[in-house]
DNA sequence: CCCGTGACTTTAT
DNA sequence: AATAAAGCCACGG
């Protein structure tokens, strides 16, 4: 596998600060890239290293799954969760609503 | 090598 | 506003 494109990925992820969360192709072009698929495809596999909570779709709402789950994170991390889906583009930093 | 799939995004109709 | 299609990366069959 590519190694690289998973070490990217979760390094991103993991640099992003409590509070904040930031959409899948943010993430991929943090690193070089714009598939947020492939950032999707490697939280399904190594997300459980990394908070995937703080990785949202660019609606601002949580993955279609998880959507839950993600809600007791926030609760316990303390993140809002009112992302309106339009300070993704132009803040290419983790961002807040 | 080609096709389908997946925690997605974006533009066009 | 809602739906459709294309684009993107990596993996498995």
């Amino acid at each position: 596998m590519n190694e690289d494109f998973v070490e990217a990925v979760l390094s991103v992820v993991e640099e992003i600060p409590p509070g904040k969360v930031m959409s899948y192709g943010q993430v991929a072009a943090q690193f070089g890239s714009r598939s947020a698929r492939g950032v999707g495809w490697v939280m399904s596999r190594y997300g459980s290293d990394v908070p995937w909570w703080r990785v949202v779709q660019a609606s601002g709402k949580p993955p279609s799954c998880h959507e839950n789950s993600a809600r007791e994170h926030y609760d316990a991390e303390g993140t809002p969760l009112r992302l309106t889906g339009a300070a993704y583009r132009l803040d290419r930093s983790a961002f807040v609503a």
